[in-house]
DNA sequence: TATTGTTATACTCTATAACTATA
DNA sequence: TATAGTTATAGAGTATAACAATA
């Protein structure tokens, strides 16, 4: 019997779907993420429009190919993006003095404002879509992941 | 002091992403998805066309409509895709004799022999994308998801 | 010549309405 | 008329190439 064992799995490899965490933390995500979009889209967000928010409000007059990387999108993604925030007064993009081809980008007074609310909100939409976890099991969860 | 308290968050609400289980499980999910991608794209596979495969496995000839809800997409997405397997042998659409609009769906021989690597591959992709965590980390990580 | 931000474009994923053929 | 599958279409999200202004 020992010449049918595998290097990679061995002879019990009843692989399915539930015993492979790609799945589970994809289940796992999209209705945390659906949870969040829910709660942004009272304020007409999105779930990256708030993501740059913080970071702005982190880094503020960082440039924009800094914030896409921050962001992990593409430069050319950022713009509309950009252009949302801009248009409703929540943020500002500030023309370098040094180097005119770079624009720092800022947090209005009404974004900084309005991050504040937009904060506990996205804290509370996180612990709600995690109701099932004790405090206990949300900070272990959260200490595994980000090991990955 | 005890008035600066707030039902919902304390006093101490330093929101951070890093504090959301969210953004840690988008992060984490993101990296254990590309590995899947990168490993199937070997295979000129999709992680949905796999995962189609090993539900049709589990369930021989199951309805379009039922493995549409097993994979959690709309009808119309699962054409081109059952149409990519049926092309490549890999699995076929059998008209139902009672009921002559319904399709039940099988893998081919073929389809099931290319499955068994394909578990395997899942596997070890799984395995390697959360090489940072142990097996009783992975199996509690395991634990926590599910419960969410 | 290189770099910042932008435009144009395309490819995937997702969702909905309308169509066909059967019932 | 209702249902299974399909087609057509449109909207997000993502990625690349090409362009304008500036360095």
């Amino acid at each position: 019997m020992s010449s049918t064992a595998t290097p990679s799995l061995g002879p019990h490899s009843a692989v399915t779907l539930d015993t492979l965490v790609g799945y589970a933390l994809r289940r796992a995500q999209l209705k945390v993420f659906q949870q969040l979009v829910a709660r942004l889209a009272e304020f007409d967000l999105r779930p990256a429009q708030f993501t740059a928010m913080v970071i702005i409000d982190n880094e503020p007059g960082l440039m924009q190919a800094d914030l896409a990387r921050h962001l992990a999108i593409e430069p050319p993604q950022l713009v509309p993006l950009l252009n949302k925030l801009e248009t409703r007064g929540l943020a500002e993009r500030v023309r370098g003095q040094q180097d005119k081809r770079a624009y720092g980008v800022f947090l209005s007074p009404a974004g900084q404002a309005l991050l504040v609310q937009l904060k506990a909100l996205a804290a509370e939409s996180d612990r709600e879509a995690t109701a099932a976890l004790n405090d206990a099991e949300r900070s272990q969860l959260l200490g595994l992941l980000q090991k990955i």
